[in-house]
DNA sequence: GGCAATT
DNA sequence: AATTGCCAACGCTCG
DNA sequence: CGAGCG
């Protein structure tokens, strides 16, 4: 029997599911998105059902996530040190920040019961940084994170994403995007990791500079962000230490959206944000950005 | 969500 | 025994 | 340099 058969009998098999994986669970029937009165055991559910799609993207990353033990309504917390009472099968890497002149113990994620137990500790959001553990000062990929400030729509952040995506393929490179789950999009170039923070941050700004040169809708500098009506190219994101929601993570929205990898030809204007959540992304066949693991590209413009 | 400090 | 506190910081950019 | 940013 597979996991994912095995939970759905959940809610009235608790102590069935528990022998299936180290994590002790608590206060299953806690409502974690009243809007949709979705309960934790739900959002574990879920979790467990994108595992297989999700643990690749996870894999090696320390960790940042942010949890709402008391549902997505009320104050959640960023949590990046490992909590006291973590299980000792729970991998961390301890890291040291030099501001705040301390250690930190990431959590890893290499596996499903670690997932799991950070469901049960509500980590409703999880966030990854652009580089690996075992080379943290190259990043993996390049991120365009595509952000409309209102009024922009989100068709305008579509039209953008598409222009960015044009820009690419102009320049022979392969890209993946997926929905932040929120107002904008997220585009993933995969690279060697040859380059430094410096050196993808500048690439992304210099294609930014391009489109807005070109669009009036577009703007790509750090004093724009915030410009109302327009959709900013954001390569700031792009640094040592910062991190983008997960695919596949949920969001902390009262309709409990999901940061979801698409094909191209899924972004299109008139899909929505909401489309994609945690009871529609468990049923999509599709399993975009497979290659991203296999193309690692050179960042010569 | 849960440990630890505080009353 | 019950309540409260704590749980992240960073590098980058602009002025 | 500090403030504001994501
Ligand atoms: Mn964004
Ligand atoms: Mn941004």
């Amino acid at each position: 029997m597979s996991l994912s058969t095995i939970f759905v009998y959940l809610s009235g098999l608790v102590t069935k599911v528990e022998k299936l994986t180290k994590v002790e669970f608590s206060n299953l029937e806690k409502i974690l998105f009243p809007k949709l009165k979705i309960t934790k055991a739900q959002v574990i559910e879920y979790y467990i059902k994108v595992a297989p799609k999700m643990l690749n993207f996870l894999a090696n990353r320390p960790l940042v996530v942010t949890r709402f033990p008391d549902g997505v309504n009320q104050i959640g917390f960023y949590e990046k040190d490992a909590p006291h009472g973590k299980p000792s099968w729970v991998e961390t890497v301890k890291i040291h920040s030099e501001t705040a002149k301390r250690d930190i113990n990431y959590i890893l994620c290499n596996n499903i019961d670690t997932l799991i137990w950070l469901a049960n500790n509500a980590a409703i959001e999880i966030h990854t940084p652009f580089s690996k553990v075992d080379f943290q000062e190259k990043p993996d990929m390049v991120f365009f994170d595509i952000d409309p400030e209102p009024p922009a729509t989100y068709n305008d952040a579509i039209e953008v994403t598409l222009l960015v995506k044009e820009k690419l393929d102009d320049l022979g490179f392969e890209s993946c995007v997926k929905t932040s789950g929120k107002k904008g999009f997220h585009i993933i170039v995969p690279i060697v990791r040859e380059y430094t923070f410096q050196d993808t941050r500048k690439f992304v700004h210099h294609i930014g500079k391009q489109i807005a040169k070109e669009q009036d809708l577009v703007v790509s500098e750090f004093g724009e962000t915030k410009k109302p009506g327009k959709v900013f190219v954001d390569y700031v994101q792009n640094s040592y230490g910062r991190t983008m929601i997960s695919s596949y993570s949920l969001r902390a929205v009262p309709d409990a959206t999901v940061s979801t990898p698409l094909e191209w030809s899924e972004v299109r204007k008139g899909i929505k944000p909401a489309e994609f959540n945690i009871f529609s992304v468990v049923k999509r066949k599709k399993d975009p950005w497979q290659r991203i693991f296999d193309i690692k590209q050179k960042l010569t413009v």
